[in-house]
RNA sequence: GCGCCUGUAGCUCAGGGGAUAGAGCACCUGCCUUCUAAGCAGGGAGUCGCAGGUUCGAUUCCUGCCAGGCGCGCCA
C-alpha cells in the first residue's frame, strides 16, 4: 500500500491543517486570545447546500474566547491560505459552522484508488502495530450453541474484520472451558443417559445438563459399544465420558460457527493451561507481592486494591483446595499478553458485567496496566415472531439454538440483524422479518444493489459494448449528476469509516454505512441510465457501477454476508 | 439494596453540545415499451420517559425520579 491514509482523509487533514494555521495567524494579530485552542474536526455536513466538509471548530473557539461563533469564523477565513487547494470557496453558516466547497479532483484521485485497489479497498494503517487478541463466543463446552452466543458472535468476527481493515494485527480466540466442574457435571450426565439406553434406572446427576443432545449421544454411544464402557474403573470411566462428551459438542459448536462463516485462529483450551500449572503461578505472583490472604480456610485475592468491589476467593476451602474460575482465566489472560499481544478485547454475555472489575483487577495485581483489557458487553437477545415472544426455555424443544435459528433464517439475515443494532442495547430478533425474502427485509436492500450492478455487467457483455474502463479511460467530468456525485462521495469515505467505526467498536454503524450506500446506487440507478447510447458517458457510469460495487462487496465482506451475483 | 444496559415516529431502532432529529417496516400518492419495481420520487406521522441543573445553545452533558431488561456465589 503506497498511503496508509484514504484520500478522503488526507483532504481533511489538509484542510484541518489549513484552518489550524489561519488560527494560529489570528492569535498572532491579537485578533483571537493567544490562549484558546482547538482541535480541527472536519465532517461530512448532512446537506449537499452544505458544502462537501465542515468543521464547528470556529463556533469551539468562540465558546473558549466568549465570542460569537459567526465572528470567529469570519476571522478564520480572512486568515485561510487555500492555495494549491482543492478548496473553491468557504462559507458561513448557522451559529459559525465553515462549510467547504470543492473541486472534483479529490473525488476523481479518491475513485481512482478504489480501481487500484479493489478487494483490498478500504484498508488503511491507521491501527499499526495494534497486535490485538479478541476473544469472543467463548461458550461452555456443556450444550449448543445460543442465539447470545450467534449475536457476539456477528459482533465480534466484523470488528476482527474491521480492525484488521483498519491496520492492527487481530487474532480471533475461542476459550473453551474444557476444564472444572462443570465438565465433570457434563461428563456424569452423558454417563447417566448412557446407562439409562443401556436400559438401566439410573438418575441424572445434580444440576445435570437435560439436553436431548446427550440422549442422542447416549444412544449413539450404546449403540456403537454396547455396555463394555461400564466395565471400565471409575476414574477411567468418568474421564472417557467427560471427554468424549467436550470432544462431540466442541465439533459441533466448530461445525455452527462454520456454517456462518466464522473460523477462529486458535481455540485455547482451559484444560492444556491447567495442566501446565500457570495457574498456580497466578498464586504465587500473586502471594509474592503479598495480594493475598487466607480466611476460612480459603485462599483471597486483594481485588479491592485494585478498584474491586470486594476481595476474590481464588483458591477454594474444599479438600481438593481447587481454584476458581477466576484464577485460570487470569492465568489464560496473562498468557495472552505472553503471546506478544498487547492489546485484549474480550466480548461478554450481559451475566458477566459484574466479572470485569475483577478480571481488571487480577491484571493489574500480576503488574499489567489497566488499558490492556478491554471488555465489550453483548446484550440479550429476544427472539419474536411478529407480535409474539419466543419462549427461551431450554426444554420443550423451543427454537433456541443457533444452529435452528441459522436453519430458519439463514447465515446471511441473521449476521445482518444481530449487527443492525448496537452490540450494547438489547435486541428484538424478528424471526418472520428475518426469513422473508421480500423487500420487507432490510438484508436484501443492500445486497439487492450489488447483484443490480452485476446484472448492468451482464447485460454490457450481452449487448457488446466495447468500452475501456478505468480511471485513465473514462472521462471523469462526465459524471456531474448529483446523485453521482453523492455516490462518489460515499464511496470516497468507506476507509474513514472502517477505521472510525473500528475504533468505537460500533460495527453496527457499517450497516448504516452499507444502507447509505445502497440508497446512493439505487437513486444513481433510476436517474442515470448506464448503458445508453453515448459511450463515452456509458464507459464513465460503467466505471462509477465497478466502484459501487467493490466498495459493497468489501463491506459485505466485513460483516460476512454473502455478495450475490444475482437476486 | 447495589451495579450494568435501555427509554427517540404506529413497530424495531440509529444518531448526538449546535444548521430543518434520521433509517427500515407499516400507512398514503405517483413512477415499469429501455440496465432486476427485492427499486425510485414524494407525503403524513415525534412535547427525543419525567423534573431540575450547566451552557449563547441540551434530545445529546450532570443530578434526581419513573419504567423495562440483566446481573450481584468459595458457579462458570
Amino acid at each position: 500500500m503506497q498511503n496508509s491514509l484514504s484520500v478522503l482523509g488526507q483532504v481533511k487533514k489538509d484542510i484541518a491543517a489549513r484552518i489550524t494555521r489561519a488560527i494560529s495567524k489570528a492569535q498572532d494579530r491579537d485578533e483571537l486570545p493567544k490562549d484558546i485552542n482547538v482541535e480541527v474536526k472536519m465532517e461530512i455536513p448532512p446537506r449537499p447546500e452544505q458544502g462537501d466538509f465542515a468543521t464547528g471548530a470556529a463556533m469551539a473557539l468562540g465558546r473558549q474566547a466568549k465570542m460569537d461563533g459567526r465572528t470567529v469564523a469570519g476571522i478564520i477565513i480572512r486568515h485561510l491560505d487555500i492555495d494549491d487547494s482543492p478548496v473553491l470557496r468557504v462559507d458561513i453558516a448557522g451559529p459559525g459552522f465553515l462549510n467547504f466547497f470543492l473541486d472534483g479532483s479529490w473525488l476523481e484521485k479518491a475513485m481512482s484508488r478504489v480501481w487500484a485497489e479493489g478487494p483490498s479497498y478500504g484498508r488503511t494503517d491507521y491501527l499499526k502495530g495494534q497486535k490485538i487478541l479478541l476473544e469472543f463466543v467463548s461458550a461452555n463446552p456443556t450444550g449448543p450453541l445460543n442465539v447470545v452466543n450467534a449475536r457476539a458472535a456477528a459482533v465480534g468476527d466484523c470488528l476482527a474484520s474491521m480492525l484488521e481493515m483498519a491496520g492492527a494485527e487481530v487474532s480471533r480466540e475461542f476459550y473453551v472451558n474444557d476444564a472444572g466442574n462443570q465438565t465433570d457435571i457434563l461428563g456424569a450426565s452423558l454417563e447417566a443417559r448412557y446407562r439409562q439406553a443401556l436400559g438401566q434406572d439410573y438418575p441424572l446427576p445434580e444440576n445435570s445438563y437435560r439436553g436431548e443432545y446427550l440422549k442422542d449421544m447416549a444412544a449413539a454411544l450404546a449403540a456403537e459399544k454396547g455396555s463394555s464402557l461400564l466395565e471400565l474403573p471409575d476414574g477411567e470411566r468418568h474421564e472417557f465420558f467427560k471427554s468424549y462428551a467436550l470432544g462431540k459438542i466442541i465439533e459441533w459448536q466448530k461445525k455452527t460457527l462454520k456454517d456462518y462463516g466464522l473460523t477462529f485462529d486458535t481455540w485455547f483450551s482451559e484444560k492444556s493451561l491447567r495442566d501446565t500449572g500457570a495457574h498456580n503461578q497466578v498464586v504465587e505472583l500473586l502471594r509474592v507481592k503479598g495480594l493475598t490472604y487466607e480466611k476460612d480456610g480459603a485462599l483471597w485475592f486483594r481485588s479491592t486494591q485494585f478498584g474491586d468491589d470486594k476481595d476474590r476467593v481464588l483458591v477454594k476451602s474444599d479438600p481438593n483446595a481447587s481454584a476458581t474460575y477466576i484464577l485460570p482465566d487470569l492465568a489464560y489472560h496473562k498468557n495472552k499478553l505472553e503471546r506478544g499481544f498487547n492489546h485484549l478485547i474480550d466480548i461478554l454475555g450481559p451475566d458477566h458485567h459484574g466479572y470485569v472489575n475483577r478480571l481488571a483487577a487480577g491484571l493489574m495485581g500480576l503488574g499489567y496496566p489497566r488499558e490492556v483489557l478491554e471488555v465489550l458487553i453483548v446484550q440479550v437477545v429476544r427472539l419474536v415472531k411478529g407480535k409474539e415472544v419466543v419462549k427461551m426455555s431450554k426444554r420443550g424443544g423451543e427454537f433456541i439454538t443457533m444452529d435452528e435459528l441459522l436453519e430458519e433464517v439463514g447465515k446471511d439475515a441473521a449476521r445482518f440483524f444481530f449487527l443492525m443494532r448496537s452490540p450494547e442495547s438489547h435486541l428484538d430478533f424478528d424471526i418472520d422479518l428475518a426469513r422473508l425474502q421480500s423487500n420487507e427485509n432490510p438484508v436484501f436492500y443492500v445486497q439487492y444493489a450489488h447483484a443490480r450492478i452485476a446484472s448492468i455487467f451482464r447485460q454490457a457483455k450481452d449487448d457488446g459494448f466495447k468500452f475501456a474502463m478505468g480511471p485513465n479511460e473514462i472521462n471523469f467530468s462526465l459524471l456531474r449528476d448529483p446523485s453521482e456525485l453523492a455516490l462518489m462521495k460515499i464511496i470516497a469515505a468507506f476507509p474513514e469509516e472502517v477505521y472510525e467505526i473500528a475504533k468505537a467498536r460500533e460495527p453496527n454503524r457499517l450497516i448504516k454505512y452499507m444502507m447509505d450506500l445502497a440508497t446512493a446506487f439505487h437513486a444513481f440507478y433510476s436517474r442515470c441510465r448506464v448503458l445508453g447510447d453515448d459511450p463515452d458517458l456509458t464507459a464513465a457510469r460503467l466505471y462509477l457501477a465497478k466502484l459501487t460495487q467493490i466498495t459493497l462487496a468489501n463491506a459485505l465482506r466485513l460483516i460476512g454476508v454473502s455478495a450475490p451475483e444475482s437476486m
